[in-house]
DNA sequence: CTGAAAGCGCTTACAG
DNA sequence: CTGAAAGCGCTTACAG
């Protein structure tokens, strides 16, 4: 139906290869000043524009980088993480002239059974949102020719092969505990997200160093497992163990929630105690949703800059795409705290004289 | 790098057509029992995995739509109508196991440039996103024979051959300023969009229909030309004239913003000049992004099924592409008054005893 | 039921 | 500078 190389060829009086020479310019070959003319003129008469398809087949590149991701909400774009992610990802390709395809899933299970059909010469290579330790797909990823890169995920590599763009949750994580402990805090809860998610792992290594910095022993009791999507009152069992089964001078004075949303329950959780806040017991969050600053009181916590991931993902990707950068290359971007209003001394040294 | 159907068809000691036939199982041919498992082992053994690009250049079919869309904010995402679109668009396809790709970019003659890049067998089908009249874009792809569908489009079509998506501005428009005049209201001005999006022109006849249906003549003063994304200050001068320059006989009791934005605007140059909403005048804007809930009094206005237009567009796109679906469908949801706080009766009838 | 061959449209060494 | 030819990996009539 399209008009073909062939078209132009015969229209131009030249060999299909010469056409391709003019038209993609590729090989260093030179063609006679003459002939371009008449090629490109024949293919602007003709309306040709060569196809994608064949060209792809034939050069091995498509210019199109694929974006895995899974989500059961029925929003992407919505998503707090996802859509900020998506958006800086867009600008890179925009920039960089590259097609973006999107592969949702709704599970990892089922973009692992579909991976073939990402590997197969569509794309140049694969970005992989979120990606969960539990899931085979890095590995078997790992295991063919094509480059790819984890974003928001930033895994612990042995191999040293593996390309990420991620915050620096420990550092991030240190920070936020840090501060904590600078406001005098010595008892802090932290509450762990999916251990699924490498994050919730390097946030408690960041925990964990923040303490030692400051000489506090590590007490394993005030770490508690969880999720990054808790139900409602999944909190509250933390909170109960935590502040109803213990005395006074064992109830931590702070909790460093692993995202906003379970620093936002525990603080429902802990108001329900009629614990006041920051006053009683500070907090501090980890991401900034747009929750965090709507909260009442605004939630202090680690600010992600999520779409900045997105672009070094999409760059590193593209680099790796292009040959211009090695494997193992580790994007790790710098959280911030956003001080609000859920933080301040512990009680015993804001005590009013 | 990767495998190749010819060594599964060596392993398999057959030719490359009955491998092609066994795994693609298209053509209706029949394969002998023992010769198909003969070669799906090999195939396994192989982990061999067709090329999609190789196979969408010999079938001419890619399973893959393109959607074509302009932005000049930062985030597509986060776009009152290309988010939720772009999740009805993801959702349909995730069900139907068709690719999306994205092409982003800042203004529809860039899109308009890269037209041919979108048409060159990559995608077997476009969704354009509210596309604007006075882009030739709509007109060029006509002119190929590449199927596409318009998003948040329902422009006049005298050859009846495009096919789109949108919301029934016409009778939705009726519905809200029918509202209006239902309360008592006779002097309604309409604040209008971008004459660019025929979406304007629609919802201002449904406006001359809903006074024509109530006797009501058509006061071309009342209505203002606008745009859907006025800036500060820019409904203020339509307030000014529709206020400041007339005697209180002659001024609108109501207005209807043909968006979320304009309503909202318009609110708050009412509210500079001492009016109150409802009670002196009333509003209903269109869309319902969220601030028109948000806002103070919370925004009636006409809610469009953003994401059902996109849900629908996919499925018209898909059933074309499948040749299931004749040109010139058009898919018009019907909009939703969604009643809140900024409609009442006109002062004279509300006036207290 | 199966294979040889042409075709999908391009690109790119290889000669000349 | 230019062309003939092989190749990118598949699919699909056409024979047999």
């Amino acid at each position: 139906m399209a008009v073909s190389i062939y078209e132009v060829a015969a229209e131009a009086k030249v060999s299909i290869a010469t056409v391709s020479r003019v038209l993609s310019g590729g090989g260093g070959a030179r063609v006679a000043r003459a002939t371009q003319e008449r090629v490109l003129e024949a293919a602007r008469r003709l309306e040709y524009h060569p196809s994608g398809v064949a060209r792809g087949l034939a050069r091995g590149r498509m210019n199109t980088v694929g974006l895995v991701l899974y989500y059961e909400q029925p929003s992407v774009t919505s998503d707090p993480y996802l859509g900020p992610c998506l958006d800086g990802v867009l600008a890179v390709h925009k920039r960089d002239h590259q097609n973006t395809v999107l592969f949702t899933k709704s599970s990892w299970e089922e973009a692992l059974a579909h991976l073939p059909s990402y590997c197969n010469g569509y794309c140049d290579g694969l970005l992989l949102m979120l990606p969960r330790t539990d899931s085979a797909i890095v590995g078997e990823l790992a295991a063919r020719d094509l480059p790819f890169v984890l974003v928001g995920d930033s895994r612990d590599d042995p191999d040293g092969l593996l390309c990420c763009a991620d915050v620096d949750n420990v550092a991030a994580a240190e920070a936020a505990v840090g501060h904590l402990i600078a406001l005098g805090h010595r008892r802090i809860a932290a509450f762990c997200g999916d251990t699924v998610f490498c994050s919730s792992g390097q946030r408690l290594d960041g925990y964990r160093r923040a303490l030692e910095a400051a000489g506090i022993p590590f007490d394993p009791s005030l770490v508690r497992p969880g999720t990054y999507f808790p139900r409602p009152g999944a909190v509250e069992a933390d909170v109960r163990a935590l502040w109803d089964e213990r005395p006074e001078s064992e109830r931590p004075t702070a909790v460093f929630g692993f995202n906003d949303a379970i620093a936002l329950a525990a603080a429902d959780a802990l108001r329900a105690r009629g614990l006041r806040i920051p006053a009683d017991v500070s907090l501090i969050g980890f991401d900034d949703v747009p929750a965090a600053a709507a909260a009442d009181p605004p939630l202090t916590t680690v600010r992600q800059p999520i779409r900045a991931i997105g672009e070094r993902a999409a760059e590193l990707l593209l680099a790796r795409v292009n040959g211009e950068a090695e494997p193992g290359r580790r994007a790790l971007l710098p959280g911030e705290i956003i001080f609000r209003a859920t933080t301040a001394p512990p009680p015993s040294r804001s005590r009013r004289l």
